[in-house]
DNA sequence: TTTAGCACTTAAAGACATAGAGTGCTAATA
DNA sequence: TATTAGCACTCTATGTCTTTAAGTGCTAAA
């Protein structure tokens, strides 16, 4: 167990560390702490916050930095989430403010207001509803061959491609077989919509079209394209900033954020189910599994709308990041989002 | 005028100091040259090509780097592309061949694969054909009170976005308008299009549809979307490997790549209207406008394809580049690249 | 015209001294 | 008993100096 004057000095060895990335020592240190003690007296402290294990040194004479045990301490025991200030506060209204076509204009936006107000990276992923479903398929013809697909989820998202169909198949037939897809799939739930394809579906297509095997492929790539989480990252470019010119760490992070099944990976919280308030959960770089993200914390939240599902929020940054701000603004942000879905739902309801 | 010994030596120093990054001095260089003379020889005539700007000394006793004048003086009088290598070429073989979808997907593949050979960044443009036509508009109701707007060009690209559209304009409405829009302007130019929905056909849908301002608004969007140029960018990533550290210029460059009309005032031959053989242009930092180019070099060329137009390929890379080899790449790919989108055309007709 | 030879220049690397910021420990103090 | 003043010690950062190696320019001979 800490002293409280202990906890005082791990907290604001942190909090100038955050300031200066430079060892704090017990002379400087003790013009900025709250009460007046000598500067033997914290050093006293120190050494044994460092026996610890919760301060380092860099090298046997200097300053001490805050162990990665430290930060989780910190984090665990001392932290306390700051008020969001008047400035961040006007910015996040404002910029929300706009008219949006679909949820996930909004989910995007908030990924960039919260990497413009932190300079950090962030990423956002939309409300993953378990009942999403199918609401409707469509096939435009477009002359040459071409045809675009289009499906529409019960939470409005869209997804598009083009493809090129043979001249074997004729429109007609593709018709018939749309048609079949909506009458007897529209309504059902994404995941039990993908079983059948595979089951009985391709049997009923085979009535009333001659090869119904090219059009499955069509239907299950779309289909699979709206089943996957979309993720967006805002302030991608911020990495320059904090990743210490480190270029392999920056490729592979940003390799990272092509592919969404390993964002899934990262930001799926293993609690997410049974943690009903959205709490917000640090993670620092060792308790990550890719050891690329070892010298970075990520910082994830959740965020609920009524009858509409659960959505991630997180945050990429150095491991010294000002998380007292950080976490206040995050909590806002995740509340903000979810009013404006909410709102988005109900606008759309009447 | 240069000797052919001073040729020579310029040449050598500028393929020296690309592999090594580092000035090259008369004895090592007297190695390396194919001809045997001293190192007192070749450092009169270093004395001479530096008097007349062409090479750089980094300090008053160090070897010689190529100045920019250099660069210029070697692409201009004493480049030869060489031929491109076997392994090279299987890459570009093996890696175009696959199905394409559309126009676009080789043209994005061709700034892939140019970026992965020479670990620099590839931009490319499509064929930018001066009568591109309107081959077709549709709406796509996709439920609540969400459109798809797509629109479909003469060279088979696509463009579609979703609208949000207010209760007040009814479907039957819609399809009315969209089937002025097919009848009258289908199969006309793109620039034409939008210059009549400026002037009459706004009173052409007066007479059918209550309130064209919101339909011609959706209809204008696209339109505009589809007559802008897209480019693409493959190689991103290699950026962070030759931009030194410079943290500044890779933000405003990536910047950069995000805006297609900052690319289009790049990459835009003034000459490329009259150069009608696809000549590749090689222009370094300092003659580019953004003085954030600086330490950079661009490789600008283009390709025709029979009656469809012209298009751009470009390559980003250090003023150091092995241009030998790159040009031939870039050669090579421009032809490969024409040569599918013309086998696509082909394809397309019949 | 070319080359050998030589004096000169400079950056890079190592050796060394010094200042400054920090620590740990001891002994005195409240 | 907890705190503090004092002091010896440690390590980094900085500056100076020296040496080495790679390079140059110039001169005189081939």
């Amino acid at each position: 167990m800490l002293t409280q004057r202990q906890a005082i000095i791990l907290k604001n060895i942190i909090r100038i560390y955050t300031q200066t990335e430079q060892p704090v020592g017990s002379k400087h240190l003790m013009n900025e702490l709250p009460m007046r003690v000598s500067s033997a007296t914290i050093r006293n402290d120190m050494a044994k916050l460092e026996e610890m294990g919760l301060l380092d040194k860099t090298h046997s004479s200097s300053g001490r930095i805050p162990s990665i045990k430290g930060y989780r301490y910190y984090l665990d025991h001392l932290l306390e989430p700051s008020d969001v200030s008047n400035n961040d506060l006007a910015v996040i209204q404002q910029t929300f403010n706009q008219q949006y076509q679909m949820i996930d204009d909004i989910v995007e936006q908030s990924a960039k207001i919260l990497s413009t107000l932190t300079s950090y990276t962030a990423i956002t992923l939309g409300p993953d509803v378990q009942d999403i479903r199918l609401d409707g398929f469509r096939l435009v013809p477009l002359g040459n061959h071409q045809i675009m697909a289009i499906l529409v989820t019960s939470i409005g998202t869209v997804q598009n491609q083009i493809f090129h169909i043979p001249t074997t198949i004729s429109g007609d037939e593709l018709e018939r077989a749309v048609r079949i897809i909506n009458d007897e799939l529209v309504g059902q739930p994404l995941t039990l919509v993908a079983r059948r394809i595979q089951t009985d579906i391709p049997q009923m297509l085979m009535k009333y079209v001659s090869s119904p095997n090219g059009f499955l492929d069509i239907f299950g790539t779309i289909l699979k394209q709206a089943a996957a989480d979309h993720f967006y990252v805002g302030g991608r470019l911020n990495l320059l900033d904090f990743a210490n010119n480190d270029v392999s760490s920056l490729k592979t992070l940003y390799s990272l954020f092509e592919k969404d099944d390993d964002l899934a990976d990262l930001l799926k919280l293993p609690d997410v189910e049974t943690d009903p308030d959205g709490k917000i959960i640090v993670r620092l770089g060792n308790e990550l599994k890719p050891h690329t993200l070892q010298n970075y914390s990520l910082i994830t939240t959740s965020y609920d709308i009524a009858n509409h599902g659960r959505g991630v929020i997180a945050l990429l940054g150095p491991t010294s990041m000002p998380y007292s701000r950080i976490i206040g603004l995050l909590d806002l942000i995740r509340e903000e989002l979810a009013r404006r879905i909410t709102d988005y739902y109900s606008d759309m309801d009447n």
